[in-house]
DNA sequence: CTACAATCATGAGGCAATTTCATTATTTTA
DNA sequence: TAAAATAATGAAATTGCCTCATGATTGTAG
């Protein structure tokens, strides 16, 4: 034995299981390729036993990897566990918790977020402010909200941000649509198309803000509430809509619709959570943003970690 | 937090519950104690806490520590399974197990420790070579056991020593014996005594064999096969005997005999395995041991590491 | 089938975290 | 009250982990 277990090892496990693979699996932990490379060496050695089989994609665990990785599993929901009470202790049971949402598709990670996030704080009152702000940040600030989710993460005094995550943005048609073949979308692309998406400012669209309004486009536009109603309206080629990969993979994996890149490098998205300073310390803040972290990369296809 | 808890933190904190102070446990963990000072000042920095009240003897853990300790036994536990599972895939399950002994006491902290190795190991055949030998070790080659219980690690070609633990040997007497007032023996007290001991040669009597034979002092003996029939022997005045500090604690507590120290320093015992150096590497057995220490150091009183 | 892209392995070197050392402070015991 | 044991502290040193750079291997597209 060179190498005693430690807990290290069992999260790059965890990673490695979600992830497939050890490149992303280090991206996740925030570590070097190369650092996970040695650390699992080190572990089969230690233990004498192959882990994984590296030569498939996504890599195999082997039996013993199997249950190392149980045991890891198992572990970090104790010591996840120990370390709430440890911080309840410390902080009391109680908060509040209001969370500012301002695009329609967060509910999908929100929600199961939440759900977990209410059994290990049962006595944080949480709750959603209705309604889609403009400015989530100034309801940060105006104390009618203590968490708020947002896309850009500018400076503002007595406000911090927490990175979430990150993910593409892909344009959606219908699958027998002229362009559907093209799988990359230039500004140009959208000048004779309807674009659908929810009703709200254009602030808030990052196609619009970041791609068609530089480059002067401005094809037609359609508006809808609902998520599931835009995809039946693009499918029924009443126009196209950009929506973000993990919203939509079910369908193109169904074949209801088709989907591109969004420009040559993608369109890229990120989501940040808004805190007052002051309460930047309080454990049950941490632990809702771990868990929306946890959750979202457990079920989300296609995410990235954000710095 | 500036530190991230790791398993090395929780087997800390196993040691110091068992200990009661952070030398004793840094000992037991073959750290310093500045070593685990700062490791807790570390911890108790990373989580806000204070997890024990250092100003007593034992020292007493906070609720908090409390929590992070349960949180060690359950998470050592686990990870111990997990390792003998690994183990078993990488070595099979069966093996044999065939233990020889050559001291009477020995079989005070051997039965504990070889419940819990069944429980274990329910495929390795376990089993005590019957009858006291002089030289366990010549049973070893012989393969008629697998390891021998000895109190001297003497080098010999094919056999490997583990250390065990130490302890020391102390003078018991009745309570109303002329000498009882006197904390230290030397070998020329014990010249018009009778000493009582197991029917052994004496070269396995450390007493004889350090002290007294050195010393040209050669008292009447007696010999009995039992621990308490040596016990109540000594508190009838029948004579005094040396026995480990462990073994007759009980009967010092509740005041049925005296006890002293041999020599200025103590009567020091050490306990070894040996094992055929073939046999080294075998899982069950590291697990063996381990259980003996692990057994021992938590039912045994005053026993001390053993490089 | 070859070339390219992505993933993984490996060794050397740097750096940070942990340990030890040396000393002081505190507590317990005689 | 002194002496012994235990704990805290800061600086130095070591260990071990990570990153970097590069080569090997695997998967994929043309």
């Amino acid at each position: 034995m060179q190498s005693q277990l430690e807990l290290r090892h069992l999260k790059t496990l965890l990673a490695l299981a979600e992830c497939g693979s050890v490149s992303q699996a280090a991206k996740r932990v925030f570590l070097t390729q190369s650092a996970l490379s040695h650390q699992l060496k080190a572990l089969e050695e230690a233990y004498g036993l192959a882990l994984f089989e590296r030569k498939t994609q996504p890599l195999r665990f082997t039996p013993a990897g199997e249950r190392l990785l149980a045991l890891a599993r198992d572990v970090a929901a104790r010591v996840m566990q120990a370390e709430r009470d440890l911080a309840r202790l410390r902080e009391g049971e109680a908060g509040e918790l209001r969370i500012a949402v301002e695009c329609h598709t967060c509910f999908d990670w929100l929600m199961p977020a939440m759900d977990a996030f209410r059994q290990h704080w049962p006595a944080v009152e949480l709750d959603i402010v209705s309604g889609f702000h403009a400015d989530p940040v100034g309801l940060l600030l105006t104390r009618r909200a203590d968490l708020a989710i947002c896309s850009e993460a500018e400076p503002q005094d007595g406000v911090v941000y927490q990175p979430l995550f990150a993910y593409e943005m892909v344009l959606i048609m219908a699958k027998d649509h002229p362009l559907a073949a093209k799988p990359v979308w230039q500004a140009g692309d959208f000048a004779d198309e309807t674009l659908i998406h929810y009703p709200v400012p254009d602030v808030m669209l990052d196609l619009v803000r970041k791609v068609l309004k530089p480059a002067g486009v401005n094809p037609a536009r359609r508006t809808s509430e609902l998520t599931v109603a835009i995809i039946q309206l693009v499918a029924s080629r009443r126009g196209v809509a950009a929506m973000p990969f993990w919203a939509v993979k079910p369908y193109l994996d169904r074949g209801y619709i088709a989907s591109a890149r969004i420009g040559d490098a993608g369109l890229q998205s990120e989501l940040y959570a808004a805190l007052r300073q002051d309460d930047a310390g309080l454990a049950y803040m941490h632990d809702f943003l771990h868990t929306v972290r946890e959750q979202s990369f457990a079920t989300l296809p296609g995410l990235s970690v954000l710095a």
